[in-house]
DNA sequence: TTAATTGACGTTAGCGCTAACGTTATTATA
DNA sequence: TATAATAACGTTAGCGCTAACGTCAATTAA
């Protein structure tokens, strides 16, 4: 009760060995005897040890932590920071997650540095319109980031295949019988929605559909930016019959513009999003969407990180994994007398 | 370069000072002259001086870093992060998260140690089912919870008044005349699914509203046990007209069963829900709710965290913070062929 | 006038750990 | 048999910081 947490020294001197020979045993060094190793760490077990990785960092050695900077507040992060968690503790390391602000007006510096004082690496979901790129080249610690702006980043990347996707969406619109279709693009700072765009164009040539800019229309991937979008889409003559939208936020806001001008979904349009986030499914009607594999992409991540951080293999600069095509209810043909 | 982060010894020699002055004036505590205080914190910032938090809390001292362990993929906790956030930055400290996991089988006590080696205190949103407050309460350092099982937790904790809230929400359905309100309860090891079941009751007492104990169907906060609760409801004969759920998630999954069964909201049954979380303003009809300030929850139980580690006042040991109704489609009078 | 108090510093020691370099016994190699 | 190489440890030093206790002057109280 009065030392609930002992120290390596203490579990040493029980064990009857020097502090580093238990420093070994217990971090699975070499030059310990299996004996000694497995004594050691049944006397450490026993006795409740815990590193204090505090002291573990500020040595210069490993902590077995790893950071993770992130908005907190979208589903898309949420379930990738999940993901990442798992995988981290599966290979027996710990994860602290800095929840970064919306605006963000502060230093980014003391960010990474209170993160490269306990963790080995960083996994960076970073906002759009940060300058965080420098200040983790400058920190000189291990960084994977997730699906952000390609190629100006210098960091290994883990992001699903936007462009199979993108593609994907838009055929199956086509493949309804779908000729106008349109497009809410995202933040086009990030690779992801450039790649969604680049898809939204390349497939609307390769059907021989006819590409109009007015049915292009800027998001940013909020709900907001989606419903903006969509009221600007629906005032064009003729008016699209079917929106792929960049992500299902957007989606989300896009169908409430539709509702408000008095069209129903998916009867009078047809809306495609992207992510399939959890409630996606719980829509009426649920929106039919391309999956990201969010929380394995969060265990990518981790996987990257920690070859970066043992430094054995050079991990892939880009990991790009496969989406899926999920048809719910809220694409159908469009109707005769919309076909015009 | 060689040098990204000056050490406090650097900045002392730099300062012509001790290091443990130039610690003082950095810290702002007591023992410097006014002038000698104010030049050494300009030094520290023209060399880019960030404090070595694990070396700051190995030598015993106060890190102004808060934990925050909790399950992140709730929205609920994802807004109280993002406020207790902004408060931590606020008052001058960093916050970092642990995520925990859904299915907790791994000893509890390596998280809390971990957060203690670097956190001056942690406030804790913990799942239903844990051990965790053993753990925490022999850690040894400041707590706050997050509306956890109220008498049981020897713990400050901030909530919101699920009484009050749940009776306002009872009340609204009430005055649009419905009689046959039913109500789907939330995981009762939380004091806040308690509250709003007894103000469920309370209320429909006091109206002089029957209460028939199947129309109280349980359910445990999740989209899942929403939707079964529901089809348990709309099995009953006469039918309730309006839902009480003790949450958006599972009014999201009532509102799924009700409309699988080939009926509408809010024309054949009202449901009203509790939280407002984002998506619940932008679903179709958009949702009638009791609105819990998830931001100033995290805001209040930083500032409560803080005065306990600052140790000067005794924080009130609960706080509970004001709700409030939010109408919006998902209510509506009963139709005359529904009043029995 | 002298002792007691206060403020502004500096010094010493140590938090818990690991890197780097010993030291010793054991084994392989010439 | 002598020598080098290896494995299994132990010792020393130091990571960057703060607590606790100096020291010394400038005040203040008696």
């Amino acid at each position: 009760m009065k030392k609930p947490v002992p120290t390596l020294a203490e579990v040493a001197k029980v064990a009857g060995v020097s502090q580093m020979t238990a420093s070994r045993a217990i971090n699975n060094r070499s030059g310990v005897s299996k004996e000694k190793r497995e004594d050691i760490q049944r006397i450490a077990d026993e006795m409740g040890y815990v590193v204090n990785r505090a002291a573990q960092r500020l040595s210069g050695g490993r902590t077995r932590v790893i950071g993770v900077m992130a908005q907190l507040h979208t589903t898309f992060t949420a379930e990738l920071v999940l993901g990442a968690g798992g995988a981290a503790r599966a290979a027996g390391y710990e994860m602290l997650v800095y929840s970064l602000p919306d605006n963000d007006r502060r230093p980014p510096g003391s960010v990474v540095d209170l993160l490269r004082q306990i963790a080995d690496g960083v996994i960076a979901l970073l906002p759009y319109e940060s300058d965080y790129l420098e200040t983790l080249s400058a920190a000189h610690l291990p960084v994977i980031t997730v699906d952000y702006r390609g190629e100006e980043s210098p960091f290994p990347s883990v992001a699903s295949d936007s462009y199979e996707g993108g593609r994907t969406a838009v055929r199956h619109l086509a493949e309804l019988g779908h000729r106008r279709i349109a497009h809410i693009t995202g933040n086009e700072r990030l690779a992801s929605a450039r790649d969604r765009r680049r898809a939204y164009l390349d497939t609307m040539a390769q059907l021989g559909l006819a590409i109009d800019p007015a049915q292009i229309a800027t998001g940013d991937f909020s709900q907001r930016s989606g419903f903006e979008a969509a009221n600007r889409l629906l005032a064009l003559n003729p008016r699209p019959t079917a929106i792929f939208a960049a992500n299902d936020i957007s989606a989300l806001g896009a169908i409430s513009a539709i509702r408000d001008a008095g069209l129903r979904v998916p009867e009078d349009l047809s809306v495609v999003g992207f992510d399939d986030i959890p409630v996606a499914a719980q829509l009426h009607p649920p929106l039919t969407t391309i999956r990201q594999p969010m929380q394995q992409m969060g265990r990518s991540a981790v996987n990257m990180l920690l070859a970066l951080i043992v430094g054995l293999e050079a991990p892939s600069p880009r990991i790009t994994l496969p989406t899926q095509l999920i048809v719910r209810g809220s694409t159908v043909p469009p109707t005769a007398r919309l076909r015009s």
